[in-house]
DNA sequence: TCCGGGTGTTGATTCAGATCAATTCCAAGA
DNA sequence: TCTTGGAATTGATCTGAATCAACACCCGGA
C-alpha cells in the first residue's frame, strides 16, 4: 500500500496536488510513511523542522503548551492535510508540537526534498501560503471566539463544524462521530473538562442533540446552527 | 517627501528589501502613498483587495467584529510593516479590517503590481510567507493566553512586549508611551474597559508600574518581567 | 474473575471578570 | 471662558466557569 503519492487518496487535497512533471517523481522517492499509534509524538516545541508531513489516515494534533504546563490543542490535522511545513519553510524551530490523536498512518518528505522542489516550482511555495492564510484565519477566528462567546456557544459551533464534514442525511438530523476524546474537545475550546461535561448534560436535557461515547445524533441541526450563531439569533 | 521606496527609513524591515533590479523601479512608480486620520477605516472585513499596504508613519489596528458587533483588536501593524498582503495573495476578501489608530501616512500597492513583481521574484512571496509564519505564531501565543492566563499576567505580557521596543536606558528602569487608548489596548488583551481600569490600579499599587496618561513608569523592568512569565514564578 | 487506571460525571464552593450604573476627567470647539 | 462628548475611573452586584473533591464507568490485562 501507500506505494505513490499518484495514487494517494487524498492527492487532491495536499499542496502536492500543484507540482507537476519530475517534481511529482521526487516527491513519490523521497517520501517515507510510516503509522503511528494513538498518543504517538511526531515532533515537538522546539524541534528542528526534518521535513513536511502529510496525513494519510488517523487524525493529527496540534498543540502547544506553556510555561506552567498547561496544555491547549490548537487545531486537528485530518486525512490529506499538511502540516510542518510553516517550520520547514521559515526555518524556525517548530513553535507547536503535533501528536497522533488516532492511530494511522503519516508520510514525511524530508526537508531537502521540499526545499528543492520549492526552488523549482513557486506554486508549491503559493499553496503553502495559502494553507497558512486559512489556518490564520481560523486562528483569528479563534481568537474571536475565545473573547467573545461563551463555552457553550463556541462548542455548538465546533458540532456545527465537525457535522459539516459528517454525512447529513437530507433532513434536519446529523449524526456524527467525534473524532478525539472530551479531554481534547474541551482543550480545543480552551474549556476545564468538568465543565464540558456539564456544557454536554445540558445540551442533552434540552434535546438539541444526544450524545452516546462519541456519537451524538442532532435531531434538528438547524436549531442547533441557530443557537450556535452568539447568544442573540436575531 | 516619500518619493521613492529606496530612501524609505523603514526599507529594510518590509518585505520589498528582497527585491532587486528593475522590480524595484517598478514598486517605486507604481506605489501612492496617502496620509490618513486617527480612526479613518482603510479596508473592511468582506472587502475584495486592492493590493498591498505598507505603513510609512503612524499605527494601523487590524480589527475583526462578531455578529453580535463585539469587536477585537487582533494585533497592531507598525511602520515599515506591511499588511493585507494575504487576502491579495490568496484572491480572498479580506477577513478582518484595518483601521487607522494614529494619524499618519501609508502606501498602496496595486493589486496588479504586486502579482506582476510576484510572478517574477518568488523571494517576494517567501517573505511574505515568512511574515504569515511570524503573525500565525503570535495569533497561537495569544490563543494560548486568552485560554490560560489571567487578564492581569496578559497585560503585563502587553507591557513587556511594549517594553522591549522601548528605549530601556541601561539600567532596570523602563520608560515608555502606550501605542493606543485604554480601550483599545483592553480590546487587545479581550477584557472590558473597566476590568483594565481596575488591572491598572492594582499594578500602579503595587508600585510595579506607575501610569499617568499614556505614559508608563516601570521602576524595575525585571520584577515586573518575572511576574508576567504565569501565575508561578517559580 | 477481579483488579487497576484512565476517562468521564457530578456536586459544592469559590473567584475572576462581566455587567450595570454613576461619576470624574479631559481635550476640542464655540 | 464655558460647553460638550468621549475616555477613563470607581463602586456594587452578578454569574460563568474554575476549582476541589468524590465517585461512576469502561476497558484491557493478570
Amino acid at each position: 500500500m501507500d506505494k505513490s503519492c499518484s495514487n494517494c487518496a487524498h492527492r487532491q487535497a495536499a499542496e502536492w496536488s500543484v507540482l507537476e512533471g519530475a517534481n511529482v517523481a521526487h516527491m513519490d522517492d523521497a517520501r517515507r510513511s510510516r503509522s503511528f499509534l494513538a498518543g504517538e509524538a511526531i515532533y515537538h516545541e522546539g524541534d528542528e523542522a526534518t521535513g513536511v508531513y502529510c496525513v494519510s489516515s488517523g487524525l493529527v494534533g496540534i498543540r502547544k503548551v506553556d510555561a506552567d504546563g498547561e496544555s491547549v490543542l490548537l487545531r486537528l490535522v485530518r486525512p490529506g492535510q499538511t502540516f510542518g511545513y510553516r517550520s520547514l519553510l521559515t526555518g524556525t524551530p517548530h513553535g507547536v508540537s503535533a501528536e497522533v490523536l488516532k492511530e494511522g498512518r503519516i508520510c514525511h518528505v524530508p526537508a531537502a526534498t521540499v526545499h528543492r522542489i520549492a526552488a523549482d516550482s513557486p506554486a508549491l511555495v503559493m499553496a503553502f501560503f495559502r494553507h497558512l492564510a486559512r489556518d490564520m484565519a481560523e486562528a483569528e477566528n479563534k481568537v474571536m471566539e475565545t473573547v467573545t462567546a461563551s463555552c457553550r456557544v463556541r462548542f455548538l459551533r465546533l458540532l456545527v463544524a465537525f457535522g459539516g464534514e459528517a454525512d447529513s442525511d437530507e433532513g434536519t438530523r446529523v449524526r456524527l462521530e467525534l473524532p478525539v476524546s472530551r479531554q481534547d474537545i474541551a482543550s480545543l475550546i480552551g474549556v476545564r473538562s468538568e465543565t464540558m461535561s456539564r456544557v454536554i448534560r445540558a445540551i442533552e436535557n434540552e434535546g438539541l442533540a444526544h450524545f452516546k461515547g462519541r456519537h451524538v445524533d442532532i435531531p434538528d441541526a438547524r436549531r442547533l446552527a441557530d443557537e450556535s450563531f452568539g447568544s442573540l439569533a436575531a
